[in-house]
DNA sequence: CGAAAATTTGACATGACTCAACTGGAGTGG
DNA sequence: CCACTCCAGTTGAGTCATGTCAAATTTTCG
């Protein structure tokens, strides 16, 4: 057994927090996983293309963003150790990317394609429990996302986000948390500004 | 067989419409869900208190909403028939309810607990698999609900309301829809004149 | 019909945006 | 080691979309 394969078996408790799996379990997950490095700058997906696999996220940074019709990006999602990534709106329903993913710093990642996940699900039934568990929990964090862009000003969505994740915000530049927020890198910094002065 | 348990039976296909179920499988499911009739007015969850099942909706009309500190309300959610409704947050992360659950039109429902959910989940496997798509499916419309307050302004959001619910607009109050939209009543009708006028 | 609820309208206020200029730091090369 | 460039962030002046508050109007429904 090389590094590279000890390192992708302690991984599998780490993405499958919480579950317990036997040792086939184990070999059988990690048979249909694949390793991927990507460096800063690097397209994980990109807008039109055809999303067949999901990245589990060892280390690194990266976010997916959404382009207008004005050319403006807004970041969707962040994606730090032990989260998932990708374009699931086309994911989940086997459209094309209405989104880039792009990595922000560089990253150690795990790839599944839907096929194996798919595999999986059929597999060991328990997985399929622990991507319902994840799905909704995804909506719960969804839901708060909505409900602060409704019932905050931006300073407040500001302070909730550092509050939410402290670990983004020392990974990511101003602009694309403005980006996430819905306000513009000139409105944060002023924000900034006069949070520093309180 | 009465009426009532008839028009039940019934409705099991429509609720895990695309599903392929036996006889018995109907049968046990039935067994599990509870029928609810609602009216207007009345509320199925309040906030702070515990939330331990889910509607699924056969007709009428709900809506979800968090009461922000300033006593404002935002609506999370509609719901109409062929929906599920309920404070998701809560529900499940077994949490108490930051949101409630009101009635806007007299309703039909069938009532399932979570207890009687898990039971299903292991009984009848594929039971897990469609919930688990619906809620990757609730994942992409949350994700481009986020992705409408980010990058459209407030005449654009209520098209693309209109466009996406045609059913629900013809179901809730203007104030309900300005509420989910995230604007005041006021502005909404400003916007509905100017469109009128083009 | 009449009261209550929902919507519309007007005048004014304000939070956030736009655009352009400026500052400061990190890296690069002469 | 300085000069140059690039990128991120900041600042200022003016604008605009949407909010606020109060009043008028229309719709709903008992």
């Amino acid at each position: 057994m090389n590094l590279r394969k000890l390192s992708l078996n302690q991984s599998i408790p780490q993405i499958f927090e919480g579950l317990v799996l036997t040792d086939e379990e184990v070999i059988l997950i990690e048979s249909r996983l694949d390793r991927v490095f990507a460096k800063k700058g690097e397209r994980l997906v990109e807008i039109s293309n055809n999303v067949d696999c999901q990245y589990f996220i060892i280390s690194g940074c990266l976010r997916s963003f959404y382009v207008d019709k004005n050319g403006k990006e807004h970041t969707a999602q962040f994606g730090i150790y032990d989260w998932w990534i990708s374009d699931y709106t086309a994911f989940f329903s086997q459209e094309k990317a209405i989104m880039n993913v792009e990595v922000i710093k560089d990253a150690d990642l795990l790839k599944i394609s839907i096929e194996d996940l798919n595999y999986l699900y059929k597999a060991i039934p328990k997985i399929e429990t622990f991507f319902r568990k994840r799905a909704e929990w995804s909506c719960t964090t969804m839901q708060k996302r909505i409900l602060s862009y409704l019932s905050l000003n931006a300073s407040e969505r500001y302070l909730s986000f550092l509050n939410d994740y402290p670990e983004v915000e020392q990974n990511v530049k101003n602009y694309h948390i403005a980006s996430y927020l819905g306000i513009t890198t000139e409105s944060l910094s002023r924000i900034r500004k006069e949070l520093s002065r309180a």
